[in-house]
DNA sequence: TATGAATGAGCATTCATTCAT
DNA sequence: TATGAATGAATGCTCATTCAT
């Protein structure tokens, strides 16, 4: 990895500000350059080509997610279930965070041709749904919720959550009966979905309530990852 | 329109084939020429520019659709919802149109920076809450579904699907408990949230008794659709 | 030529009008065709190439010129010579006439590079060097000028006006002591040469009250001038 | 400016280069690169765009030419003067000089279409009238012209030279008298403008004795233009 | 005559990547 | 490590010209 741990986080954070702001479909390599007052030779210096940078930063990513689940862990189920659902919208001004996942989805949208960044976001579906089975099983140890299948139940809210998210970002800041999408269908899920499964006389704690741990996507500087760059090696 | 109406039709199937093909990133006007053995020069000739085209080819599918759900309006509420949730999914074989429904992401992932590519995907988005709010709507008149909020529903429900489906394709054929991804979450999203709002004694029909008529996605040729070449006026 | 003598100046005046609202560099057979309200296909049935029908242009230029030449002959020599000198101004309100002119210049620099145009070129220039040198001939019979070479003079007041009508329409409306470019020259021009031919006592006409008979450039139907279109012939 | 000064110095002998060869009017940007060795990308990564090479080409020009003025200052007006006019001229075999002022020509007449062409236009025409001005008050001051209006006596003689220029260009190797059109009016002017202003026993030197200082036009090296590549900021 | 449809050749520009230092 | 210079490949778009009707 870089001699200096500073570089690659400065380039990974250059990744980030230049995601959000030009996207994905229009980011250049001098974009990035440019975000992260490097040159882009410098880039190519460190990660061989522009695929190796972004699946290098899909995985820091995906890393920076999964220690934000491990620190929550000793929290009660239905405050996690309530704050992984809420970590799925935005506020009409977190523009940043939309952006992002603007981007995010445009990366996406380029799984199926590439199979480095496929395997990421397989490895970020999984963490994804394990995290939500997990806090499920943990509910059901906890008595709060029913003994319902929790592989399925995880697999309908990523899902739903996720096409909430996708639409309300690809539409814009459309109103659907007055509110965000994303915070229509994810009153409706807890209605229709979350309320059903929860023992009786257990009840939802209040989102405003709920200390949000996941990552807000800020570019925050992260506490040193190891993504060797170059190596070449890639499952 | 084109003096020969099959001149645009050929078109429109030479778009879709090429987006099939080599997904929208990639689409180049020459693939778009290849595909309907055309020149590029024919193509800027009908439509002005690269963007032209593709809104109307977005206008081409949504007109598309819309006629077959006008189609298959007479049929049970439960037939058609349970249509409407088959439509999503894909067999494993159907590729083509798996292939289809990437570059139809990767198009979306534009909306945001595109105000015509917007526009049409929020009539889209219209469209479908519109056709299964509507089928609810039938049913509760019917009497076979419960009086629930139509308009949320239909936003659970679509977002839901559209979540699962997106998660399929950008993560491969995936299995989640041995199935589809977009098939595990249909079928829960049917146990979870459409039995509980069917009235007592009613039952879904079974998914392989329902005659689709929704569109396959296939380059079927259209009855005639109006888009003028290079009018420009948009909105 | 054209069975309808009117669709030849139809065309002609579309060029014209073409040329001062595009330039020559810029211009397309599309402008044209729009110009005239014509088809590109109508413009290449009555001239084979564009280079034909700018050709033909010229053609019609000179002629017009020449007409217009013919019908002031019976005029003084001091008057004709100081319609002369007047009608290569503009002033600052005949942006028409200017750009027209504009026009005309790029095609002019285009000589060395295309025969066909050279050749038109150097007709135009004959026809107005030997009008030029008429005139003085006339004066010095009419005992009005001194026996100066009329075919020197000629030159150098033809190369002097052009050259100051050049300038001016490249530079902008850049003044010169508080004149036009073209005004400012024009009278020097008057002072240091033409005044000195004079013989004493004879005076020039003022400006103000001599007829300007040569063309204005408008695009006036002309009488039919007989251009046969696509004859292939030339020179 | 380029680190290594060379390359900037290549380009704009490559642009000189293919100016004459080709003409303002099919210049292209793979012209210039093949007459300088280099590839498009980089004339790119130097210059935008190829407006913005056009113009820092004129630049390099106008400054060549300051240079050269400045470098003949010392010496008397009246052999100044000559060499300003005979330097407008060629000789017949210098063709590599008339193909690039046929090139200027074509650039000029862009002049009325672009604004920072036109600027550059008119700073080159303050030069030169500038020039010619300063050398005939110096021939004031050394008692050798009449005291003649300066300003007007430079506007003359610059346009009456451009326009034979002009002409001679654009008409071919057309004779006027036996001589070039450039030289006939060269050497009417200088008998019927420059003649009378000269003080009385005064005379001017012979042309074939007048050393031209002012640049002919070639490739020179030039000792060092900074043109600073692609910093975008105009006038 | 007159037109809409169709084409091929060409061009400026972009961008990931490489090279020399 | 870090950078500026340099390149090749690719792409959307323009336009004169041709063809079928």
């Amino acid at each position: 990895m870089s001699a200096d741990p500073s570089t690659a986080e400065e380039i990974m954070a250059g990744v980030h500000h230049a995601l959000r702001e030009y996207g994905y479909a229009d980011l250049t390599m001098q974009d990035i350059a440019d975000a992260c007052s490097k040159s882009k030779s410098l880039l190519h210096y460190h990660y061989d080509t522009k695929e190796d940078l972004l699946v290098a930063f899909l995985d820091h990513l995906i890393t920076t997610f999964e220690r934000c689940v491990e620190a929550g862990r000793d929290r009660p189920a239905t405050e996690r279930l309530v704050e992984f659902i809420a970590w799925f919208g935005f506020d009409p001004d977190e523009t940043d965070r939309e952006h992002f996942h603007i981007a995010l989805l445009e990366l996406r949208s380029q799984g199926p041709f590439n199979d480095r960044i496929r395997s990421r976001l397989q490895r970020s579906d999984r963490v994804f749904r394990d995290t939500v089975a997990e806090i499920i099983e943990q509910g059901i140890e906890e008595g709060v919720f029913e003994p319902v299948d929790v592989t399925e139940t995880a697999a309908l809210l990523v899902a739903t959550l996720d096409g909430a998210r996708t639409r309300q970002i690809t539409l814009g800041e459309l109103d659907v009966d007055g509110d965000t999408y994303t915070r229509t269908v994810a009153r409706t899920l807890i209605d229709r979905v979350v309320d059903p499964i929860l023992v009786d006389g257990v009840e939802l704690p209040d989102v405003s309530s709920v200390e949000v741990l996941l990552p807000r996507d800020e570019p925050v500087a992260v506490p040193a990852v190891d993504d060797s760059p170059s190596t070449g090696d890639d499952r």
